[in-house]
DNA sequence: AAGACATGAAACTTGGAATGTTACGTAAGC
DNA sequence: GCTTACGTAACATTCCAAGTTTCATGTCTT
């Protein structure tokens, strides 16, 4: 339903990053998350500026994580993708001269203002790691109980397999 | 910042048929909020099946308020507008086959999901007279505060100078 | 030094959603 | 019968994320 797909697609490439390659290439990240290798470099270039990851030219370049995953938060990964607007509603963004307007305006943005610090904190709250971690948890809770989920061998690119032994 | 701006509208388009015109005509709102009649008729058309306006045809016709505002909460205003998608960001629509972009995908979800009813609750809570009256009880304490806003006599339509004698 | 491999960045195209617009149909009052 | 107004379909416009093309820059290998 929603349209900015950019925080997704990074915590999926992270994620991959951490457990399946010590560096990668921007052709081949782009194919972690079907698109293109400059849509994954316009992405990882906030996070590089943030040293979340560092990128190397040349042979053998490529994109390297800097610092685990512990200590990398989805506000962290927000903010790198340029920190989009989180909501799809709101008033307008040029004020009127209308008091009616302006009335509403100020405090439809006061309700939406306050949802978003909330959703932003618990943003920081959240390491990516500890969001890969609850699924692998549930995942293999799910593969000992009764005949887990299928357990699809279908990568991307020859990677997967996530949370057998770690 | 944000895109959908029909909340805003309809909230703004109650206000003042509450305060300022017993009936409105799809031509005389559409320069309330300096847009086209057939706009206003779309998102009247919503309010109406909901039981908030009615909307008559012919001579004399136009749209009135079906019941008081402080039975119309942000959350019905926000259903009859058609229930838009809250967030501008989110995870994909379709399922992929990957287990790391599932579980990204589950867990952002589950953050924005849980944001989402938050939300909603509290708009529940907020009825559009509660809204304007807020406004106005602020906008009068200016007022007879030193020298309080402008208060400019300049409206859409010749309307306005709210919160001044109710 | 030459060539291959990568990132960096600018410029343009594409696609979807809200909005704006035109045109026509239907109902109500004069 | 004519004007007024809503009801609706169809099309145009605008905005932004995403996709694409192209070239420049830096780095490793031979």
């Amino acid at each position: 339903m929603p349209r900015d797909l950019r925080m997704s697609r990074i915590l999926h490439v992270l994620i991959h990053m951490d457990r399946h390659v010590e560096r990668a290439t921007s052709e081949q990240i782009s194919k972690m998350i079907s698109t293109n290798p400059v849509v994954v470099r316009r992405l990882m270039g906030g996070l590089r500026d943030r040293g979340i990851v560092t990128s190397e030219k040349g042979h053998g370049g490529g994109w390297k994580l800097s610092r685990p995953l512990t200590e990398v938060t989805l506000r962290d990964v927000y903010d790198a993708v340029g920190a989009p607007p989180l909501f799809n509603i709101g008033p307008h963004a040029e004020p009127s001269e209308c008091l009616v307007e302006k009335a509403v305006d100020a405090q439809l943005d006061a309700s939406l203002s306050e949802a978003e610090v909330r959703l932003l904190a618990q943003f920081s709250t959240i390491s990516v790691e500890s969001l890969a971690r609850d699924f692998e948890d549930r995942f293999a809770r799910m593969q000992q109980d009764g005949r887990g989920a299928p357990n699809t061998p279908n990568p991307h690119t020859g990677f997967h397999r996530l949370a057998g032994k770690s």
